[in-house]
DNA sequence: ACAACTGTAACCATCGCAGTTACAGAACGC
DNA sequence: GCGTTCTGTAACTGCGATGGTTACAGTTGT
């Protein structure tokens, strides 16, 4: 399915901005060191993230990109829909035959399934919006120094 | 998301193995000129399939494959598992920068994000079966050939 | 033996993607 | 005006996955 990282990107770059809300524009070269990547990937996501009016950017000296929305709006299926393109399944990419019963009715009934799938992923990625991302960041610190007060015995 | 069509290839192949369950089995020549490719693609998900007990394989003269259960006990989260590998997202190809308050943590909650929308996707899938593929492609015979008796008034 | 099958390896062409370099143009400070 | 700091985008590379193809060993029924 979808294979791309471009999705985990995307929320990554978005949670930067989040996290420097108060700060005004963050520039690609800065977002791409904490993901790790080039600044134009970065640029080429935040392009899709403008045209999906989630963040605006500020071109010149001083500008860089910033959400255009509190964290509290912006759900991770909109932002889904901002990246990846296309459908999440592929149908057959020649024709079936179609003087097989199933070769000429499977792809009708495969495009209704492959809908409804694809609206249950998007519908459970709309129950989280880029707060609870960060929400769930903020909990659980991952390094926990000495002993993490919950359930620590699980260690193997 | 999932650019292969595998998975359409495969529920393509149960229902024609459904429509065929009483008269013993079929050959990959025959399936792959329904599905329209070679019948090495079709050998090699039969493979996928038998190893996930969805179908059996007979080899030699008038050998062929089989469902090994009744139409409505294939639910097609099965047939997805089989088919699709890994999971439907892709993380971070490079660890995100650590020294980043979300660098750090955004791999653990993406995570747990990815697996709720896989979930969400298969708990979807599983509400169809390969029964349901073949009752959904008895109704509604693609071509009417005189007037469709719902709003076809729809012609551009 | 022969024909009809499966199972699998090996290979090819294509595609999409992350990554990289390069450069034109915009905004700002001086 | 001019340099600096940015964005936006084109062009290219390398890599991995995938559908497709050929080939062949092994198995089974007649």
């Amino acid at each position: 399915m979808a294979s791309s990282c471009r999705f985990a990107f995307a929320v990554h770059v978005l949670a930067v901005l989040a996290l420097k809300r108060e700060s005004g524009g963050v520039c690609s070269h800065l977002l791409a060191e904490s993901v790790n990547t080039n600044p134009v990937i970065i640029r080429r996501l935040l392009t899709r993230l403008r045209h999906a009016g989630l963040v605006t950017t500020q071109k010149g000296s001083g500008g860089g990109a910033t959400l255009s929305m509190e964290p509290e709006k912006i759900a991770l299926d909109a932002v889904y829909r901002a990246i990846e393109p296309g459908a999440a399944f592929a149908q057959h990419p020649h024709q079936p035959n179609q003087r097989c019963p199933v070769g000429a009715g499977i792809e009708r009934v495969l495009d209704e399934v492959f809908a409804s799938a694809q609206s249950a992923l998007e519908t459970e990625l709309a129950r989280r919006t880029l707060a609870d991302v960060l929400a769930a960041m903020a909990e659980e610190p991952p390094p926990p120094r000495k002993a993490p007060r919950t359930r620590s015995r699980k260690a193997a």
